[in-house]
DNA sequence: CGGCGATTTGATTCTAGTCAACCCTAGTGG
DNA sequence: CCACTAGGGTTGACTAGAATCAAATCGCCG
């Protein structure tokens, strides 16, 4: 979780940086692009977009009209029903992309959240189908995409629906530090970006349950825990624990 | 959830059945298509496939080739973790798309298994591609199904996450009223294709609970429940559950 | 230093799960 | 035609796990 986001050096690169110079382009977008293509997505993709810590980068019922690239930095996503409950959907990190909901309808239905100081890439849809109409790579890449958002919700749906808290909250930090790992970073240790509450929230459950969790977790010799810093101690507990390999 | 698929009529049909006189043209891929785009559609849809009530139209793990719109019958899809636990991650009625999932790493993540006899069109997905970068319409049409379905699984994903049974079973039957009805069937009185257990999987709670809350329902004088067939009395009240209005 | 939001922990309640028995209904075969 | 059976469904009694309510603590920021 952790991002060069907080690194003073960001903010005084050019305004412009082209997907084909991103370190992230291996997860990004760009996968599976050539030099040549790689150059026509750069002009496609051609404004950032700073989010402070706390404000949104698009909220239900705007309009859409881009989707975002997270370059740096932490997001969340929630959708709300109409009664005021709401849920958090996910959580992104770089290289990730942001606003795919908004396609069905011409408007986003869930908010995006930045949960730290974060950059996104700005992809103008329209742009972005026209391009994808005319190489077949991207549109691949794109449809990939897409259909991997609907296999990960497959895959909370499951978590949400047949899962116990302590099988949760260990699914949710493997697939953290496995998706930190693909980003360099280390696979036992990681500051989490959120509250208790809105983990509580992507995962069906209350933010104490979280709470008494992370501390049973820490009792029972799995994590080491102090506040939202977290070392994995064993990490093939916390993986039988998703498996049911030892209950 | 009653659709024309037990007239024996249907299977007499020929073999091959155009997207361009199909009356389901409003309601699945061909949306917003002009004469002419349509018979282009036809051409790359050419063929059906029959699946028997009980069968399987793929399963997790197959090689993805093709994506397939459901015709005439009814489906579920299901995941399922390595220990065993499965989810029922959706039902999909005429006009309904299958198979998107295996875009994502070209093979499918779910099983999709129909539970009434079945006819689907055959959709080969790279011929969807390359008539998809030809014209605009049809691109921008399968991006919305592909969004639509992000956006019904973050609804599922609220569902699980934070209503309690009597709202989950409301939202469920609120939710298939509403899409029988848009094929032109009651909105009040319905015949549920899957078991209680089925319900259940997708719904988060055990096959007990679910009958518990039909009872419920029934007693409320809410619905009129005879085992699968099921009246909806108070249309109002099954609302209000969801929205919280009387809580 | 004071205050606030986030977190932890304890005590209690309540919802849904579990286990078990029984009941329909449709389909089978005598 | 009817008894038999199997699978799905219902209902009851009890339990477990998470929610709720409440209080205390931590850590950060002005």
């Amino acid at each position: 979780m952790n991002t060069t986001a907080d690194t003073p050096k960001l903010r005084l690169e050019p305004f412009k940086v082209a997907c084909s110079s991103c370190n992230l382009r291996e997860l990004c977008l760009p996968v599976g692009l050539n030099r040549e293509n790689l150059d026509r997505l750069d002009s496609l993709v051609a404004t950032r977009r700073q989010v402070a810590r706390g404000d949104t980068l698009f909220r239900a019922g705007d309009e859409f009209q881009s989707l975002y690239a997270v370059r740096t930095g932490f997001f969340k996503t929630c959708v709300s029903s109409e009664d005021g409950r709401d849920q958090v959907t996910g959580f992104q990190m770089a290289g990730e992309l942001l606003g795919l909901d908004g396609i069905s309808t011409d408007n986003h239905t869930c908010d995006a959240v930045a949960l730290e100081d974060s950059q996104v890439c700005v992809i103008p849809y329209e742009q972005l189908e026209g391009l994808s109409r005319e190489f077949s790579e991207l549109q691949h890449q794109f449809h990939k995409i897409m259909s991997r958002e609907i296999v990960r919700d497959h895959g909370v749906m499951l978590l949400l629906g047949s899962m116990r808290a302590e099988e949760r909250l260990a699914a949710f930090l493997l697939n953290l530090t496995q998706r930190l790992q693909a980003r360099g970073f280390s696979a036992s240790a990681l500051i989490l970006r959120m509250t208790r509450e809105e983990i509580g929230s992507y995962l069906g459950l209350k933010l104490e349950t979280v709470s008494r969790t992370f501390s049973k977790f820490q009792d029972d010799g799995i994590l080491d825990v102090k506040q939202r810093q977290i070392r994995i101690l064993d990490q093939d507990k916390l993986q039988s624990l998703v498996n049911g390999t030892n209950c």
